[in-house]
DNA sequence: TGATATTTGCAATAGACTTGCAATAAGGAA
DNA sequence: TTCCTTATTGCAAGTCTATTGCAAATATCA
């Protein structure tokens, strides 16, 4: 149960938790995969959760403005999906190109890699994505 | 000039040379950075090219399914470039959030990594995105 | 319970990219 | 060169993800 300390998160900005803040959360909080926006809409809606596509877009720019959501953005997905941070270590993915299935990738190798750039191009790195396309071992 | 070369890789799947194609081509040749197919299409009008923003669109697909251009999927720009593979390494990439300038990065670091993970996965890993933002020596 | 500020839903819009189709142009044959 | 076939182009319209404006609904607190 994440909601009390999101609640607090959102009042330290002066928001508010709603219905439909809770129910996305709430979602995020049991689904494995990264969702994205239209996944959340059409998933709270066949669980007769009534919320618009719009406020799903509003409530994720919300949650990762308070840090406790991550953006994932695939590789050649065209489209942005949302992951809880909740005491997970920062991670990259793989998706099968069949499938779909996404899976979570247990290391990020780029530490040394981002001192190595700093020095080399003289930028101040920030973020980086790194994302794996293949196939899944079923669709070998 | 890798019109020659280009010409033999279109006949040799159908297709044809056509002064759109040239146009493409020739400002990828002698770009820097990666090019999105509306910075082609604003580039070539002002040098009085007369192309539509659909057929650069489409010249760019072939190009990248004759394995000429490579797509690069920046981090969180929401659309695609292209670049000339002509001799060049696989390579990454790195933008600066505040002038958007694109410098490439030398290094592929990924080799052993795309290996360990298709032991933790059991994957077959096809693709990867990498790429980099922060801020250039300009603008910090 | 009422006041007020935030949040929501709806409609409209933006921006990248794609598709259908008729008109145009490339390139091989005569 | 000219003709013919077939690929290519331009235009209009459409798709899809995501954003914005605004009035109506809702949360919070006095």
């Amino acid at each position: 149960m994440l909601e009390p300390t999101i609640k607090k998160g959102l009042r330290a900005t002066g928001r508010r938790m709603t219905r439909t803040r809770q129910a996305v959360l709430a979602l995020l909080e049991r689904t494995q995969q990264p969702l994205s926006a239209t996944e959340i809409f059409d998933q709270l809606h066949q669980e007769k959760v009534s919320i618009d596509l719009v406020t799903v877009y509003r409530t994720l720019h919300v949650l990762k403005d308070l840090g406790l959501v991550v953006q994932v953005d695939l590789h050649q997905e065209g489209l942005l999906r949302y992951e809880l941070k909740e005491g997970r270590e920062h991670h990259h993915h793989i998706r099968c190109q069949v499938c779909g299935h996404i899976v979570d990738l247990l290391l990020c190798p780029l530490k040394k890699v981002t001192k190595l750039i700093e020095r080399q191009t003289q930028f101040i790195v920030d973020e980086h994505t790194l994302e794996f396309t293949g196939l899944c071992p079923e669709c070998q």
